[in-house]
DNA sequence: GATGCGAGGGAACTGAGTGCCCTCGGCCGG
DNA sequence: CCGGCCGAGGGCACTCAGTTCCCTCGCATC
C-alpha cells in the first residue's frame, strides 16, 4: 500500500552504531518525548510514531515501557556477574564486591548527561523508581550471592553476605546520587571510593566484635606497636562509650 | 436481587475491627484465588465476583492489584514513622532503628500463616517481588531519614545513615525470610535479634574502626568477661588475620 | 527461480486502572 | 412528613500496556 513512505529512508545501512540501529532510535525518541512531555503523558504509540516504526517492534526490543529508560543495565549486570565469576578469589571478598560496584558507576559515568536526565526522570515518576529498585536489587543479589560463596562455612555467612552487599549498594548509591544531583559535575569515582571505603573499613578484615556477646563487658585491645597512643585511646573511648 | 446474602451479615457493628468489612472480604477472596490458581491467572474481575462486589469498589480500597497482597504495610509504615518521630532521642540511634525494624517483624509474626502464604506468592511472581521491593524501600527510607536527623553535623552523616539503614533492613530481611522459609516455625524474634545484633555490633556504639583509617591500624575487641578464653583467642585471630 | 528465514508491521485481544454518572440508604433541616 | 444532601457502592465506557497471531518484505541459499 501507500504506507511506509515516511520514516525508513536514509538510515538503511549508514548512521551511528553498527549493531542495533532501531533500538537506539527508540531510546532517543522515548527520551525526547519523556523530557518534553513527561513519562506518563507519553504513550508507547507516541514513541513508535516518532521513531517511525511499528508498535510491535518496540516490545521486541524492550519488554516493557519502563525498560527503555534503563537500556544498558542488562548488559552491566552481565558484566558484573562475569567479573565476580572470573575466579580471581585471591583478595578480600569485601574489596572485590566494592570493585564490582564500581563497574556500575563506570556505566553511569560514561554518559553523564544521559544519566542525569534519567535521574531526574526516575526521581519524579513513582513507577520508574519502583523499576529502578528492582534493577538495583538484582545487582545487590549478585553481590550477595558472591559473598555467600566466599563466606560458605563461616558462622552467619549468609547474614554477613546479605548485610555487606546491602551496605555496599547503599554506599555506592549514596555517592552516585549526590554526583547525579550535582548534574554530573566533579569526579564521580572519588565520591564512590570514599563511600566504599567507609563500608570496607566497617566490614573489611573481620567482624569487630564477636557476634553473639554483649558489647559492654570487658575489652581486649589489639593495636599496632607503632600506633600513636592517642589513637588507641580514642578507639577504646569510641568503642565503649560515646553517646 | 437475591445477591448479598452471604457476607455482610452478622458483623454489622460487632465482631473484630470496626472499620472495613468489605476490604477484608476482598483480601480473603483474592488470596483464595491466588493460592488455588496463581496470581497472574487471577483477574480483578475474578476477585470481585467471588467477593460479590463491584469491580470499581476493588480499586476504591486498593490502588492496584498488587496492593491487595500487602494490605497492612501502609499501617505498619505509619507505625514506624510514628515510633521514630516520638522524640525519644535518648538512646543510641542504631539501637533505635533496630527497634523500629522489629515493628515490621511483629506485623509478620502476628499472622504467621498469612505471612508464609504471601511469602510463597511473592517468591514466585516477579511483579510482586518488585512491589515488595518498593515497600521495603519505604521502610529503609524512613530509617535513613531518622538517622540522617540524628547524624546531622557528623562528617559523612548521610552516608552513614544510608548505609546503616540498608544494613538494618538487610539483616532484618535475612532473618525474616529464613523464618518464613521454615513455615513460621520457631521464634522469629530470636533470629531477628541475632541478625540485628550483628549490625549493631558493626555500627553500634561507634564505628568499630576509625572510619578513615586502614583496618589494620588499631583494632578493639570487646568480649564478655565470662567468655571462654578460646573464644576470645579465636575472635582476635579472626579479627587480625584469617584469609 | 523456488525455498526458507529472520526482521519488522499490523490488526485484534486481554486486562489493569480511571472517569463519569447512577442508585440506594441514611440523615438532617424545614 | 417530606425533600434534599451525602457518602458508599455499582455499572459503563474509555485509555493504554502488553500479547498473540499472522502478514509482508528483503535476503541468502540451494
Amino acid at each position: 500500500m501507500s504506507s511506509s513512505s515516511e520514516a525508513p529512508r536514509r538510515d538503511e545501512k549508514t548512521a551511528t552504531a553498527a549493531k542495533p540501529p532501531m533500538r537506539d532510535a527508540l531510546v532517543a525518541a522515548a527520551f525526547r518525548l519523556f523530557l518534553e512531555r513527561g513519562y506518563e503523558q507519553t504513550t508507547v504509540d507516541d514513541i513508535v510514531a516518532l521513531a517511525g516504526v511499528g508498535r510491535r517492534s518496540f516490545f521486541r526490543y524492550f519488554p516493557s515501557k519502563e525498560d527503555v529508560v534503563f537500556p544498558d543495565h542488562e548488559r552491566c549486570l552481565a558484566d558484573m556477574t562475569a567479573f565476580l565469576a572470573s575466579g580471581d578469589d585471591e583478595d578480600e571478598p569485601v574489596r572485590r564486591v566494592c570493585d564490582a560496584a564500581r563497574l556500575v558507576l563506570r556505566m553511569y559515568a560514561e554518559n553523564p548527561t544521559f544519566s542525569v536526565q534519567r535521574y531526574r526522570l526516575t526521581k519524579q515518576v513513582p513507577g520508574l523508581r519502583a523499576y529502578e529498585l528492582s534493577v538495583v536489587w538484582r545487582y545487590e543479589r549478585a553481590l550477595a550471592e558472591y559473598l555467600r560463596g566466599r563466606f560458605a562455612g563461616r558462622r552467619d555467612g549468609t547474614l554477613q553476605a546479605d548485610v555487606i552487599a546491602a551496605a555496599v549498594v547503599a554506599a555506592h548509591n549514596n555517592a552516585l546520587r549526590s554526583w547525579l544531583r550535582s548534574d554530573g559535575q566533579g569526579e564521580a569515582s572519588a565520591a564512590v571510593d570514599h563511600a566504599l571505603g567507609y563500608v570496607q573499613s566497617a566490614f573489611g578484615a573481620a567482624p569487630a566484635y564477636p557476634v553473639h556477646e554483649q558489647p559492654e563487658d570487658v575489652v581486649v585491645v589489639v593495636s599496632r606497636r607503632d600506633a600513636p597512643l592517642w589513637r588507641v585511646v580514642q578507639e577504646i573511648e569510641s568503642t565503649l562509650g560515646r553517646g
